[in-house]
DNA sequence: ATAATTTATCGTAAAAATACGATAATCGCA
DNA sequence: TGCGATTATCGTATTTTTACGATAAATTAT
């Protein structure tokens, strides 16, 4: 890496943003999941209603039930929610441990 | 908002994860932008070098300078990083007040 | 003013995401 | 077994994103 410009106003680098391979990978597919309103706003959904199922989501959300289950599909995927199988219904509710893992990964940018 | 059904391996709603409109739309427009790895790559690389100009960033990505351009045009306008003009070149270096302001949103999912 | 340097924008082609209806798959229950 | 309820998947149309080369715009130095 060749050396580089540098402006004066702004701030000497602060930390490292020590992530690469298969865990950067992980926290872009975090980011991309979440950067969809639908899916926004199922997960702001499920923050208040914790163990709802498929058909509940389908009925808030003004969009086909084919739509709600491959976004569904997306954010479990990504880690942000997990999807337990009752009977022939699915209940929903957030990765508490992922999600946790997604602000640890955040932190290092610039705090 | 009739009953929902819940099962019992959910943890019970924690919090509420107070955003919309506005304020939503710019929360989901930030984790588009990071949602793509050449955009995450360029923020990594700007963590480590604060006040490079394009052109670095050009030089370290395998892709067309106008490919970058438009990459940094949507970090810019998602808050991520800031430009500062320095004669014909453009100086970068991350936003730190809107990245603060995005680690307090996702500080309230499930924390 | 002209030229050199740097970045932004335009037009466009290719790839990916989104949405839908139709249909299949799964599960519990009669 | 067969039926109702629930969700997933398939095929496809539309929209959006991504990437590029070409060119324009902006700035500095000559």
């Amino acid at each position: 890496m060749p050396e580089l410009t540098s402006c004066a106003l702004c701030a000497p680098a602060c930390c490292s943003l020590d992530i690469s391979g298969a865990d950067q990978e992980r926290l872009v597919a975090m980011f991309k999941a979440l950067g969809n309103s639908i899916r926004f706003e199922i997960l702001k959904f499920l923050v208040t209603h914790p163990g709802c199922i498929t058909g509940d989501i389908v009925d808030y959300l003004p969009i086909a039930q084919a739509t709600v289950s491959q976004h569904l599909k997306v954010l479990r995927e990504a880690g942000w929610i997990s999807g337990i199988t009752e009977g022939p219904a699915r209940c929903y509710c957030l990765n508490a441990e992922n999600i946790a893992w997604f602000r640890e990964q955040i932190a290092q940018i610039m705090s």
